[in-house]
DNA sequence: ATTAATGATAACCATGTGGCTATCTGTTAG
DNA sequence: CTAACAGATAGCCACATGGTTATCATTAAT
């Protein structure tokens, strides 16, 4: 029972990964997705350089990465009095599988079309 | 400036392509994207059908399949009183492109590190 | 010709959410 | 020790939007 809880315990940490729908909500406010792509260009940026650029208040900044670190796509380390943020890197995979899944529907579809065509010959 | 305005008007019909904003914005609702995938994966389908499935009035489907339509993610075509959706094959490469961009710089910036641990050998 | 069915549109409502200001906590500077 | 600063949280508000029902237009069926 007890190591049972311990892998749990473990499970629940390293699974972390957010689903494809937490990470199409997020990204889908051009605000949030705008400081997502600032942080892959620029890498770790603390809240005040990230709220310069935003042309937004400081706590709308905030409330953005805290939807981003929830959704996994952003991680934060804190330095003294100020926090740096930067993009996880693997936080993108669950898009790349969603879309690796629906790209496959349309590429078997095309090869049935293929063979088709090849069958008109 | 004919030619000029008929190459405009040309360019206006075959530049019908999403940005990635809409189509993340247009991906981001669950009952959108379900819509979506089914249609990825069934094929064509009709608004009664797709109403059946989804569980919602069928003003909505139709409402979400508009927004659908104007993302670029589906096409309609009308056959007497019914009309058959089916998902717009390129549609998603604006998110290919997005996803490609952005994981470029992660792929730079480990193939910087890569560079990094190399020269401290 | 009348009725039924399919789907789009209109009008409306409830809810979610992105923005703000004010405030609080914790950290650095003077 | 006090002031300034970085950031997070709370509370509020305006607006966007996803859902509903009612209705309209068009096409098929009886």
């Amino acid at each position: 029972m007890v190591i049972i809880n311990r892998i749990t315990v473990q499970l629940f940490i390293t699974v972390k990964t957010a689903s494809a729908a937490d990470v199409f909500r997020t990204l889908a406010d051009p605000t949030r997705r705008s400081l997502f792509e600032r942080l892959c260009r620029e890498g770790e940026q603390t809240v005040w350089m990230l709220t310069r650029y935003a042309g937004i208040s400081q706590p709308a900044v905030s409330k953005h990465l805290a939807v981003l670190k929830s959704a996994g796509l952003v991680r934060d380390r804190h330095a003294g009095r100020e926090t740096h943020y930067r993009a996880e890197a693997q936080s993108l995979s669950p898009l790349v599988d969603w879309l690796s899944l629906y790209g496959a529907f349309w590429r078997e579809r095309l090869d049935r079309l293929e063979d088709l065509l090849q069958r008109m010959d």
